[in-house]
DNA sequence: GTATGTGCAAAGAGTTTGCAGGGTA
DNA sequence: TACCCTGCAAACTCTTTGCACATAC
């Protein structure tokens, strides 16, 4: 996992280079995604963002998320539910979901590249990004924790 | 791909297990799902049903999808914008998908399984699902058509 | 004949947008 | 100070649900 400090410095970086406030919300919600380890939802970040600044509305939550994926600095999952954001590894990456507890895991996975180049090789497409998510039980809930 | 008439009967076979009536417009998005190579959304399975019965409204539709999930007739394809459905393979499989024309296929990928044992085996989870979307650009737009 | 299915309209959930007042640079 | 941002509420999209009438078995 990227450091959380260098991480929130270079999304502060990406606003100012885009020309945007920063404001103490906004950077409340960078703070939240840039030390993200467990994916969190917009309802999850604002409900720690209301922990600082209590009149914090939803909107501006959704509005900084959009702003973040503009300048690429977070990678959203969508799943049926909502949304859920990494702005620790803010590019595409597998991922690994207990349908259980619904904890989200980033398996560092060998052999993924050869797997994009045997797909572009058979269809001939020009592969640019992915999404590959795993479903399954994690050890815990395994063992009925 | 499989033989659409042979999905057909097999979906029609599951819902009569299960008790469930088959009625004109059942049987309607039935074959279209059956035979579908296209990865059809409600909403072009709406305007298709309603070739042959102009009265359909669209809940029936979705209620009809429900159903058919609820069998494990069809495999549900989640995107942002909406919901795609592949009646012909009603299990998980990986797709390439065309950023410019939507278009979706089916590539056939050899290294997948062993990648599934490497995240169960670094991890430690149980898996027993998988969604892969590819993105990229497919030979004939890349040639501008 | 009876329980199930259809079609309409309204409700729901997550997300986006418009706008007036407030704050950043 | 000028423009951007916030917060509220309304709007939007896709999907689900409730209910009266119709229909498959």
């Amino acid at each position: 996992m990227a450091d959380p400090q260098i991480r929130l410095q270079q999304m502060i970086n990406s606003l100012k280079q885009h020309d945007f406030r920063l404001t103490p919300q906004r950077l409340a919600v960078l703070k939240i995604l840039a030390a993200s380890k467990d994916h969190p939802s917009v309802e999850r970040t604002y409900e720690q963002v209301k922990q600082t600044f209590p009149t914090t509305s939803l909107a501006t939550i959704y509005k900084t998320i959009a702003l973040l994926k503009e300048v690429h600095e977070i990678l959203e999952l969508r799943f049926a539910e909502s949304s859920r954001f990494d702005g620790n590894k803010p590019y595409p990456h597998p991922h690994i979901i207990c349908s259980r507890c619904k904890k989200i895991l980033d398996p560092e996975l060998s052999g993924l590249e050869k797997l994009t180049e045997e797909a572009a090789s058979k269809t001939g497409f020009q592969i640019d990004s992915y999404r590959l998510d795993f479903y399954g039980i994690c050890p815990a809930c395994q063992n009925g924790e």
